[in-house]
DNA sequence: TGAAATAAAGAATAATATTCTTCATATATT
DNA sequence: AATATATGAAGAATATTATTCTTTATTTCA
């Protein structure tokens, strides 16, 4: 069967969804051990599937992608069909980088990022309304973002 | 005077921030350099802020964590130290992973990760509807998601 | 044209990851 | 209870990789 995780593992997974440069040896340093159990639980970790990938979290504003956009749509029909050409396409938009099919006021709310207003617009022109089957779009244009983050809590697991 | 991100940055940009475990010596051998200046360029590109840090992507469901829920909220009063005090609350819930001022029919919009529907509950009782000057709260309960990702498009940079 | 700065290469070194063997502890089985 | 089996950790040895340093070519600018 599989096992669950137990204390050192989360205390793993914590330190490294901060900081995935720690050194085993920090780590195991800061757990009270020795770099090779440390090592082969990240291992295992991996290797099940806890931990998914390793990343480089880049600065989008410095980059030059300043804004961020999460549009709420309802879609015309619903059947099974629809629905799957509908999130291929939109999967394959490279300035979708999230896509979620929710219970509420809409049926998907999307989260976009491009460099300003305007690839905003051609987004919305260009792409966008060009999927078919699209009912009510409602966008909420980010004006400034106080937290964003990806690390979630295991503080209680 | 700041310098500008040239073709080898933005690639270096685009494989760190699909695996940052790659080694210097492979993305040298995918530029076609050596591992000396894709060091150096990287060690730039992290002192100078273009990359924020690397981090490990867990896997949410995995580990037990299994409802995204995204809240949109409006508050009573507008002035700048009840949104100061509101934004602070917030980013001290460790089930807040993002929250954006925005736009349109919401002042905010929250992203939330909890166990399950019981921990959300728990969440808007115990928490959320404490804030002081909480106007119109709505959620939208996530079903399923398509795509989450951080990768942003450097194709075009 | 010449000097200074920039970026790359290649070699040398230091740090770290990774493997392997051994030991202790816990778990299960009869 | 006694023995076998599995699990997890330790420590040393090795392989890889990161990092530094020196040299060289190329570009930039006065």
């Amino acid at each position: 069967m599989a096992h669950s995780l137990d204390k050192i593992d989360t205390q793993i997974l914590a330190i490294l969804q901060k900081n995935s440069n720690r050194t085993t040896k920090s780590i195991a340093e800061e757990l009270g051990m020795t770099t090779s159990p440390v090592f082969e639980r990240i291992k295992k970790l991996e290797k099940e599937g806890y931990i998914k990938k390793y990343v480089a979290v880049l600065d989008n504003k410095k980059i030059g992608i300043k804004l961020t956009v999460f549009i709420g749509i309802t879609l015309q029909g619903h059947t099974r069909s629809y629905l799957e050409k509908f999130v291929t396409e939109i999967n394959n938009f490279p300035e979708i980088v999230e896509c979620h099919r929710v219970s509420g006021n809409f049926d998907y709310l999307l989260k976009l990022i491009v460099e300003d207003i305007e690839a905003y617009e051609t987004f919305i022109i260009s792409k966008l309304t060009l999927l078919p089957y699209l009912g009510n779009v409602q966008s909420l244009i980010t004006l400034s973002t106080g937290k964003e983050t990806n690390e979630i809590d295991l503080s209680r697991i």
